[in-house]
DNA sequence: GTAGATTATTCGACTAACTAAATAACATGT
DNA sequence: ACATGTTATTTAGTTAGTCGAATAATCTAC
């Protein structure tokens, strides 16, 4: 029967979102900001020179709420504030390399994980992983943005892979910006 | 090359990742509720009778914190507090009717678009779908709370099936419970 | 060039989430 | 029985996120 397919294939899928989404409140705190100021962090990272007006849209709040956001982003280093050159009422947000730190930290947990987990497999099991996982990325409707601007593959796993376990952030990891404990 | 195949599986995990967090957000809002009563609201259905300690350490926080919001679950009618048998200080949190169907109205948009595509799918894809997913959920660490006490596969899916498109949510939908515009 | 629309910011005010500390009720070990 | 630890709640106070309205700067149309 398809009906028992269907449901195993959502009971899997939601394993895996109930995993992430587990993970994924923790990793704000783990970079010090709120699970807002992240995501805020997250579109810019994405997008790669937008405007408030873009990330308020995208987050579905107004000016007024992104305004303060990114004051608060861009006193911490993480993204850049510049007056447009074609119109001068806008500002150009870009991230900075503080801040795409931050953004990539924070899928370290579950990607070292996973990432270990996967290069264990026998080939033709990888092979097909990434067949089924893109299959269901494009079922999620998760397909168009694709060939992100910023995040390119090799800056993604560079951190969560190598094999020097000890010191899995990186170096530096810590500039100017807020603690660990108190997101201001 | 297998550093390829790592990176091409993580893309595309992230892509099921940023597509579910992008209606992750918006789920809570069309609940009427904030993200975290939501997710408080989805620990006590997952677990299914237990206390305000496990809810608070699952999350987080301290008990103070969890004392507040499931006061005012409670008085919305979503979930249901009473004392323990067996110790007398602890309090049984379960999820009531009107709390179960927040939680499963919740995931419905997404669940529509990928139950479509993905029982167009032959049957030997479906097979290897559901593998896939079972596979990937392990290695993300998910794997161990399964057989979900109150959401059950049927339950689950029933409303997000069903070819009675337009009123995607259910019937009743609205009882004593917030608006959905301010989530007091 | 002037009128009207857009873009971003600031200000004032409100709510949700959170904590620490105090309190109350109950359990447990000795 | 008593001391100690646990569980939940309340209280008071802090912070972050949010909005609406007002403001300033700038663009666009006419």
């Amino acid at each position: 029967m398809d009906r028992d397919r269907t449901d195993e294939s959502l009971i899997a899928l939601r394993r895996i979102l109930r995993a992430t989404d587990l993970y994924g409140r923790d990793l704000a705190r783990d970079a010090g900001l709120t699970a807002v100021q992240l995501r805020v962090l997250q579109i810019v990272a994405e997008r790669g020179r937008c405007h408030p007006t873009d990330v308020a849209a995208q987050m579905g709040v107004t000016q007024a709420t992104i305004s303060v956001l990114i004051k608060k982003l861009e006193s911490w280093g993480l993204i850049q504030r510049e007056q447009s050159a074609t119109d001068r009422r806008q500002i150009d947000l870009t991230i900075t390399p503080a801040g795409l730190e931050k953004v990539e930290v924070a899928p370290d947990a579950l990607q070292q994980r996973y990432v270990r987990h996967f290069e264990a497999l026998p080939d033709w099991e990888q092979a097909m992983v990434v067949a089924v996982l893109e299959r269901v990325a494009g079922m999620l409707g998760a397909g168009n943005f694709d060939a992100a601007p910023v995040l390119a593959a090799g800056d993604i796993t560079r951190q969560a892979r190598g094999t020097n376990g000890e010191t899995g952030h990186g170096a530096p990891r810590n500039g100017i910006v807020p603690g660990r404990n108190r997101a201001q």
